[in-house]
DNA sequence: GTTGAGCGTT
């Protein structure tokens, strides 16, 4: 039997979660299974993944039957190397229902007035964004992301381009002003204009394939009743023929 | 092929 997490939860009345973490992201299951059940009776191991991919989110739930064992296996699992990586081994704070657990036992149902306890930090739910659906918001994060990793490198530095944007900017323009009035507007009107010429109605920054989205919403918006069909017989062009009732079809 | 703080599913 290693299938777990297959069937849901089988039984959390009488179980000790204990929460493995820094595991690797191919450790399974049955790879923990034979580990943890060395120690105690194991009734059940969950292993999060990803609705996308299927990764594993590197931490595992391993249920035992008794409290003993499961602080058993804390005391003899925990820095234990599992596939090359040192994992962690402790007892479960939450439940999978915001449910309190003391020792890693259920004891009680929190509240919907109880939330103080999931606000450990405010970092970003899972490493996956795709519980932020948009695309285009993404796009310009992660240009803003790569600015800011560049900046922490300390290389692109560079970030004054100007040596002095106030006098460049309020006396250089004045000045500009001052002369483009003073010349002739021939000049104004073409500055526009030649200004436009070299842009092209291109985005730099946006590739068509971004990463092979599976899960695409818009996967096919085609109407119905629009459908590609080559039988989209125009009224119009047969018009001109007067039998054609029953004769083509 | 990658990543690494954390708390969970039919």
């Amino acid at each position: 039997m290693s299938h777990f997490g297959r069937s849901g939860p089988p039984d959390i009345s009488d179980t000790y979660s204990l929460l493995v973490l820094n595991i690797t992201f191919r450790t399974t299951a049955d790879d923990l299974f034979p580990l943890f059940d060395k120690y105690g009776k194991v009734v059940d191991i969950f292993i999060p993944r990803d609705r996308r991919t299927g990764e594993s989110r590197g931490f595992a739930f391993v249920r035992y039957k008794y409290a003993d064992e499961a602080q058993k296996a804390v005391e003899r699992l925990d820095g234990r190397v599992v596939d090359g990586r040192e994992i962690t081994v402790q007892f479960a704070k939450y439940g999978p229902n915001a449910e309190r657990i003391q020792k890693g036992r259920v004891v009680e149902t929190v509240p919907r007035s109880r939330h103080r306890s999931r606000s450990r930090s405010p970092r970003r739910r899972y490493r996956d964004d795709y519980r932020e659906r948009d695309s285009r918001r993404r796009s310009r994060s992660r240009s803003r992301d790569r600015y800011r990793e560049r900046d922490r490198d300390g290389r692109g530095r560079s970030r004054s381009p100007s040596a002095s944007p106030n006098y460049s900017k309020g006396r250089g323009r004045d000045r500009y002003d001052d002369e483009r009035r003073s010349r002739s507007r021939s000049v104004d009107s073409a500055s526009p204009r030649r200004s436009r010429s070299p842009r092209r109605s291109r985005s730099p920054t946006r590739s068509p394939r971004e990463d092979g989205s599976p899960d695409r919403r818009s996967h096919d918006r085609r109407s119905p009743t629009q459908s590609a069909s080559p039988r989209g017989r125009p009224a119009d062009s047969r018009s001109h023929s007067p039998r054609n009732s029953g004769v083509d079809e």
